[in-house]
DNA sequence: CATTGACAATTGGTTGGACCATTGGATAAG
DNA sequence: CTTATCCAATGGTCCAACCAATTGTCAATG
């Protein structure tokens, strides 16, 4: 296994880019919810792309929730909080700065959801599972390693989770959790942030050992220490709302 | 408010139609993960459109994460536990059967995310926050009304109550939620299995009137006994695996 | 004046065809 | 056998035209 995390070469079709400037824009507001995006040929004379390629990018935000369009009205945005949670990543870390309350905010669901996992995992788990996320484990505290890549396998170790719990829903959010920490917006946001994966590893380690020992009790209260650590984030104070 | 709830006239876009179908020959399993679907020329003529209809269709499953598309090479299909939540309707209702397994496990997510949702809400409710609630409370009791009606009334419920813990990503949890309740295949299912929204106000009275009075105690019971009532599935048995 | 209906401009949807760019395997050279 | 080259397959982009739905305009009508 590589030591060094690279980045996947940014060989990019001209819709995605097209989608994401269209995307940024609408999370910065610069176009408001319930305002038209201008006509596609419109679109297509500023980008100076063809006019296909705007219409396969406002598929992409169509399926992202972003927009609806009809044919001879045009392409309306619609609120975020209506949109996909794929937008967690660019809404989190835009323009260079990280938004804290709204990490926050996800920390308060993402805490909720990993206890429950855990409690369904530690019920069920197999002794091929605990192999697996001893494996996992390793590799996060392997001090060694590229710093990222040591994240990625603290997101595997999620998935791992997921699946022990023999949940499908579970695995496919897990799955999808997975993706969204390995966005690019969120990588950038870590390496700004500069946190060190390693601290989780000793609670990762009382889990196992407490279930290599059936004490289930004893491996939620790891589970919850694990849990506080990575949801060590200020509470969300008014928020936003509607 | 109308009394009947009418469907969207199902006026479609042609890519709609392919993607729905190719992402049905997916879930099926007619194209197993891995494989690669047959070139765009090919699917266009054999879905008898254009080639850039087929595109827009890859498009919106490329979205969905259940292909990759690379070019020179052609759409490889993922794995199912990969893709979007969004495909739960149409894995929980497919070709007239209803997979009350995938229920089961997809109430056993919910589960926690309501009682966290719950407890969120009752901490921080405001009096407009009640009003809302009690609206829509009525609407679920109203026999009068078409019943899918009513349970769009019990959907609008959860957003409402995630509008209340004041909590963005819960916000955008819930309306995903919402979104996938309303989906077609979920509204058939519901039609077949012929539930009665007016089994859920009691509990809800009940909660109505614990928040009215501060008892946050009584609340959070009421609300248990009514997440029992929403996820009154039998608990999934050996369930799949990876 | 209010309502209705026909019309036209705007805008997305679809088509056919052409060409570019990447990939992966086949083939030839060493 | 290994390496380099080439080529066929396949997705990506572009262009230009036309179809189809929506919306507003405006005249005819009552």
């Amino acid at each position: 296994m590589p030591v060094v995390a690279f980045r996947a070469p940014a060989r990019r079709r001209l819709h995605e880019d097209v989608a994401e400037q269209l995307r940024d824009a609408i999370l910065d507001g610069r176009f408001a919810a319930g305002r038209k995006l201008p006509p596609e040929r419109e679109l297509a004379q500023e980008f100076g792309v063809n006019r296909t390629s705007v219409r396969e990018a406002l598929k992409v935000l169509e399926g992202l929730g972003l927009v609806t369009v009809r044919q001879g009205d045009g392409a309306t945005v619609r609120p975020v909080v209506d949109a996909s949670l794929e937008l967690l990543g660019p809404m989190i870390f835009h323009g260079g700065r990280v938004d804290l309350g709204l990490v926050a905010e996800m920390a308060e669901v993402l805490r909720p959801m990993l206890r429950e996992m855990g409690r369904l995992a530690i019920t069920r788990c197999r002794p091929a599972d605990l192999a697996a996320i001893r494996a996992l484990r390793d590799v996060v505290a392997d001090g060694t390693r590229d710093r990222e890549m040591r994240f990625r396998a603290l997101h595997d170790l999620l998935v791992v989770l997921a699946d022990t719990t023999r949940n499908r829903v579970w695995q496919m959010v897990a799955r999808r959790l997975r993706r969204l920490f390995r966005q690019e917006p969120l990588t950038a946001a870590r390496t700004r942030l500069r946190r060190d994966p390693g601290r989780f590893v000793p609670h990762i380690a009382a889990c196992l050992d407490a279930l290599d020992q059936k004490r289930h009790a004893d491996a939620a209260a790891a589970l919850d220490r694990l849990i506080a650590v990575l949801a060590n984030f200020q509470k969300p104070h008014g928020g936003t709302r509607r």
